[in-house]
RNA sequence: GCCCCUGUAGCUCAGCAGGAUAGAGCAACGCUUUCCUAAAGCGUAGGUCAGGUGUUCGAAUCACCUCAGGGGUACCA
């Protein structure tokens, strides 16, 4: 209809004379205002110097419209023209749905192009914690997103296993370790405290029992990596995460890449040597103060490697490129793009997702989290209160750039009252609905079902709520923000707990009725399955 | 100091490609179940959209300023 709507405005414009430049189309809160609305007839009072209903009432006279699509329309105050769908149009939509079942709301922007969208990434030093596990839901819903909107995605962990942090791991397990054979040694300096470190130590020491001080550091270094990996693969399964490429930094110096990105650099006089340290003059692309990239020490800071994974990124050719940062990465990411632009490379497909903090409550204090410290809550707590699905609704029901509060013991309180649990249950409600109808003999065969039958107030609501998915998911799709789906899933359980109250769906004495009815439910049904799969969250028969 | 995010109902937050009377959940109060799952539905109450100025026919939405909170501003990642 919009469409439909659009080419038609854009002719009667043209052959006025008047612009269409700003020619736009909006839907109306209130029903009453019709199904789409337009303000160009506002849009041009000023330049035409006339009232925008003047405008509106010459520009539509005489329309000869389809009245398959559009059953009215009205010219109100101050100037919208309000066009009304016709019920044709709602029953054909709604017959589509029924057809195209598991693919109703499936895209085709993506169609044919690739995109890659990493996410997580963290180093291997600790478990996942609740502020990765925000990023990964994020990360892994998008990807979704653009799955179902035609991209062919690659699911992207990017870590690096060498460098300072990571020796500091190794010693601090050591120390754990020699602390379990009774030899008294301190944690190393900024070293890492928690607890799981010791449950590593334990393992090593059951699987090498002979180790003592003089032992090889890279020895501890490996065996602590592969356990916190095996700890961090664990929790991105159980929360339904997978990701296709772990990109190790490392392969950067192997192949040549840090190098190549340090040369081409220093081409362009943006390379100079202080302390002993490697700058590059990022004051010259208007940051404000230079950055190191190789330190004194000889190792690079992350910023050069990260640089030369975005330029691989570019290499690969992907149509799209998707960030997934934490508020704390917030200040490499112009370093990296104005790197990026120096070296003359497109970066226009590299859009970067930047989410806040999740602030974690627990009897109404606030949890304070350091990898580094003991007191943090790993993603698997998190899993084991509240379970996988209310996970990852509640961290996507926000948007990405707003602070998230997480209140435990509400989580864990309301189990009952859970959002989550509103949507499962319209969808373990329609199943129902479908079982009962069978036990009283109905057809539930809902081929050929007269769908003209539908008619009524709060019916037209939820076949108009159930074929603005479509619209919901291209919301998504273009502003990178998953939020939306949600909220859109929680209407939709609305409109139909709405419908369910006011109409009976099985009625023996009405079986025509019923079977439309049934064909509706059908269709929400295929729209709560397919926006809970796209969620990750299940979608239980009974609850 | 500078950069980014945020400020909307008691609480948690949607809405912010400018549109018509600003929404939801929770909390509060009241109502609905002989009938397809009440994990539901309906109603009442609750707002100077932080404050100010500007742009516009029209501003919660855009611009600028101020205030408040969070994050960053490392030869940590």
């Amino acid at each position: 209809m919009f469409d439909y709507l659009e080419q038609q405005l854009t002719a009667r414009l043209e052959a006025l004379g008047w612009s269409s430049d700003r020619l736009q189309f909006s839907r109306p809160k209130k029903k009453e205002n019709g199904d789409w609305a337009t303000n160009v007839a506002m849009t041009l009072a000023r330049d035409l110097k006339r009232s925008p209903i003047q405008i509106a009432e010459e520009l539509m006279a005489g329309w000869q419209y389809d009245q398959s699509i559009v059953a009215k329309f009205i010219i109100v105050q101050p100037g919208f023209i309000n066009f009304f769908q016709s019920s044709d149009y709602l029953l054909t939509q709604l017959q589509q749905v029924l057809d195209i079942g598991d693919d109703f709301g499936k895209g085709t922007t993506g169609a044919g192009k690739t995109a890659q969208v990493e996410f997580v990434s963290a180093n291997p030093t600790g478990p996942l914690t609740v502020g990765h596990g925000r990023q990964t839901v994020l990360g892994d819903t998008l990807s979704s997103i653009l799955t179902w909107s035609g991209y062919e995605v690659t699911r992207e962990y990017y870590f690096n296993n060498a460098g300072r942090q990571m020796r500091l791991l190794g010693e601090s397990l050591k120390a754990r370790y020699l602390e379990l054979k009774g030899l008294k040694m301190a944690l190393p300096d900024g070293g890492y405290e928690g607890e799981y470190l010791i449950n590593v130590a334990r393992n090593l020491l059951a699987d090498q029992p002979d180790l003592d001080a003089d032992s090889d550091i890279d020895l501890f270094k490996s065996f602590a990596e592969e356990s916190i990996f095996a700890i961090i693969k664990s929790s991105l399964d159980r929360i339904g995460v997978k990701h296709d490429v772990f990109y190790n930094e490392r392969s950067l110096y192997e192949t040549g890449k840090i190098d190549e990105v340090l040369a081409l650099l220093r081409e362009q006089g943006l390379i100079y040597e202080k302390d002993g340290a490697t700058w590059f003059k990022t004051s010259e692309l208007g940051i404000e103060q230079d950055r190191v990239l190789v330190k004194s020490s000889g190792e690079p800071t992350y910023r050069l490697p990260d640089i030369a994974y975005h330029r691989e990124k570019i290499a690969r050719g992907f149509d799209l490129v998707v960030d997934i940062f934490g508020a704390d990465h917030i200040d490499a990411y112009p370093d990296v793009l104005s790197a990026l632009k120096v070296m003359d490379l497109k970066t226009d497909h590299i859009h970067v997702v930047i989410h806040q903090f999740v602030t974690l409550l627990r009897s109404g204090e606030v949890v304070k989290m350091s990898t580094r410290k003991a007191n943090f809550v790993t993603l698997d707590e998190l899993i084991d209160e509240v379970g996988a699905d209310v996970v990852r609704y509640f961290y996507i029901m926000r948007s990405a750039s707003s602070h998230l509060n997480f209140d435990l013991d509400l989580a864990k309180r309301q189990t009952e009252e859970n959002p989550v649990f509103y949507l499962q249950y319209a969808n373990a409600r329609i199943s129902s609905i479908f079982r009962r109808a069978k036990e009283r003999g109905l057809d539930t065969n809902i081929e050929g079902a007269d769908l003209t039958l539908l008619n009524e107030e709060f019916t037209i609501a939820l076949i108009n709520e159930t074929l603005t998915f479509p619209e919901v998911i291209d919301h998504c799709l273009r502003s990178l923000e998953v939020h939306h789906l949600p909220s859109y899933l929680f209407e939709l359980a609305t409109a139909l707990h709405k419908f369910y109250t006011e109409y009976k769906v099985i009625d023996l004495d009405q079986p025509e009725l019923s079977q439309a009815r049934l064909a509706l439910l059908e269709a929400v049904q295929i729209t709560l399955r397919n926006g809970l799969r796209i969620l990750g969250i299940s979608a239980p028969d009974h609850m």
